[in-house]
DNA sequence: CTCGTGTATTATGATATTTTTATATTCAGC
DNA sequence: GCTGAATATAAAAATATCATAATACACGAG
């Protein structure tokens, strides 16, 4: 990869590197979702979920269809679907670790 | 994944989303790596490399071993090394995207 | 046309990240 | 004990992100 390449990439991953926005993969994981049904099952303001929807659709995260006066949602890249089970394996590690220090960070 | 989970995985996501911080682990993909090697393959300050080797290593993406007067670090977890492949699959379909504005993102 | 529902935008303050510069620490070799 | 190389920390300014509130827009039903 090179630089710029890791450029667009740091953005691609802050994009997803959001509670609500890796909400909203996982629940788009599972099929289309309305903006409604969204920001309802995960619980936050239609404002906030609007503006989040804004950023991963700017990514090319998620695709967004219109139909009539709703919007509905959906993954544009299922490939990403992956990082869900490195992070689980990894939040296994990460919190094993977090009790035994067993990682050279000092702290 | 609950919500507390995905506050965690978000962090550990911020802490990959940056250029200088994606290219450390590409570059320990390869193997250890001193800090000075680290920086000086990377392009960037002393200074630079030493803080966000922390921010990688607070997330154990990386792990530091002391040798002498140096520091050699490692990769905590080769399982994230997917991600570059699905990000350069996606950077294709990105920049494909972009071009023929296919996406229903409205800018 | 107007009303209600679904969605987007804007403005704002609080907080966090980024980057640089300057200084400090640590340790091996002499 | 000094010196120099490797690394860390602190401080600060610029910029970005987050979250909320208020308002605007779009459109179908009636």
């Amino acid at each position: 990869m090179v630089a710029e390449e890791r450029n667009i990439a740091a953005d691609v991953l802050k994009a997803m590197a959001h509670p609500i926005r890796l909400g909203v993969i996982e629940v788009l994981a599972d099929g289309e979702r309305t903006v409604t049904e969204l920001y309802t099952e995960l619980g936050c303001s239609q404002s906030m979920m609007s503006q989040q929807l804004k950023i991963l659709c700017h990514q090319r995260l998620i695709s967004i269809r219109k139909e009539g006066t709703q919007k509905y949602c959906g993954l544009c890249n299922r490939d990403f679907l992956k990082l869900f089970d490195c992070m689980h394996t990894h939040l296994r590690k990460f919190l094993h670790f977090k009790d035994q220090s067993a990682c050279f960070c000092d702290d």
